[in-house]
RNA sequence: GGCCACGUGGCGGAGUGGUGACGCAGCGGACUGCAAAUCCGCGUACCCCGGUUCAAUUCCGGGCGUGGCCU
């Protein structure tokens, strides 16, 4: 049996990377980077990319392909991951995609409504009145403008209410209007390969905790560094552990509460990638990677 | 050994004679362009024993424990 595409979802630290360049290397693939924090190239070290090494071994594609002072977005992913599906059909592999990014995966296999990308200055403005006024107002504002979105969004949620807003803004458009009609998924009529690592609990959050100290040890407090002053806006400010390490390099945290304040996070990221996939994925093939692996499930259904 | 203070959920930390704040961690959930984000929900914890009281976590006595001071 042939697929189009082949999924892996997973948990931070749950070895998606690793089972993806196994499988590309045995049927011949491009691991495609489905995470939205791996296109960084400033931060390759704390974002887990794969080495120089690895990437020789099979060809890669979206990882640290874009600047931390960029603020990507799924939708400009989902025109990436496009462009890459179509270097991989160029190059005559099975194109692998590899991440943790829930919402990713959505746009790949159900489509994201296709909204014009908002102006810089209609979201400086939005968020510049959201400081001002405060979430409740701006959603009071929303309910004004366009109330059927309004009354779908919790006015404590700032960051959904902000990009109601200034879709209302910019597009004239209501946001809910939008998505009533996503466009096409990206993998449309694919027949597709998909799978959810899923370790044990207590196995996921020693391998968060060792596989940050080695972050660490590897350069990550310097990637850190230099990304001391980014602007805090930005996604890749969001980016697990980097506030922490800053804090360490700057001496007003120690060691052990830097490493601390990541692991945490960390632990408390990949409880919500599990949500996700449990509710969103559950027509994936689960497996547990400390058990199985992914060339051996591949093999049993493509036999 | 004596004196003083304290003893609240996994941790931190309010408070009260009758319904036991809150924060953190943890757990569950949502999720359509910041998503490693954002938001929502979840806790019979008052050291032990006796006494007072209609009612003790709260008052009294004793015990145990912790911290400090003193000899």
């Amino acid at each position: 049996m042939k697929f189009d595409a082949v999924l892996i979802a997973g948990p931070t630290a749950s070895g998606k990377s690793h089972q993806a360049l196994a499988l590309a290397e045995e049927i011949g693939g491009v691991v495609i980077n489905a995470d939205s924090m791996q296109v960084y190239r400033e931060a390759p070290i704390l974002t887990a990319q794969p080495s120089a090494a690895e990437m020789a071994r099979a060809p890669h594609l979206l990882y640290g392909h874009v600047s931390a002072r960029d603020a990507y977005s799924v939708g400009r992913w989902r025109e990436d991951a496009i462009e890459a599906l179509a270097r991989a059909r160029v190059m005559g592999r099975v194109p692998i995609f590899a991440g943790g990014t829930g919402m990713y995966f959505m746009a790949l296999t159900d489509g994201l409504a296709d909204i014009p990308a908002t102006p810089a200055e209609v979201r400086d403005n939005a968020r510049a009145l959201l400081d001002d006024i405060g979430v409740e107002a701006l959603h009071a504002r929303l309910t004004e403008r366009d109330p059927l979105t309004a009354s779908k969004l919790r006015p404590s949620d700032p960051q959904r209410v902000l990009r109601a807003y200034e879709v209302f803004e910019s597009t004239g458009r209501s946001l809910a209007d939008w998505q009533e009609a996503p466009a096409a998924p990206v993998l449309k009529d694919a027949h597709l390969a998909a799978f959810v690592l899923d370790p044990p609990r207590e196995q996921r959050r020693a391998r968060i905790a060792e596989r940050f100290e080695k972050m660490l040890e590897a350069g990550g407090l310097e990637e850190a560094r230099a990304l001391e002053g980014l602007d805090p806006a930005l996604p890749a400010a969001k980016l697990l552990g980097l506030r922490p390490l800053q804090a360490l390099a700057k001496g007003t945290l120690t060691r052990g509460e830097a490493l601390d304040g990541a692991i945490t996070a960390s632990r408390q990221f990949a409880k919500r990638q599990m949500t996700w996939f449990r509710h969103r994925m559950p027509h994936y093939i689960w497996f547990d990677p400390c058990v199985s692996n992914l060339i051996t499930q591949f093999s049993h259904i493509s036999a």
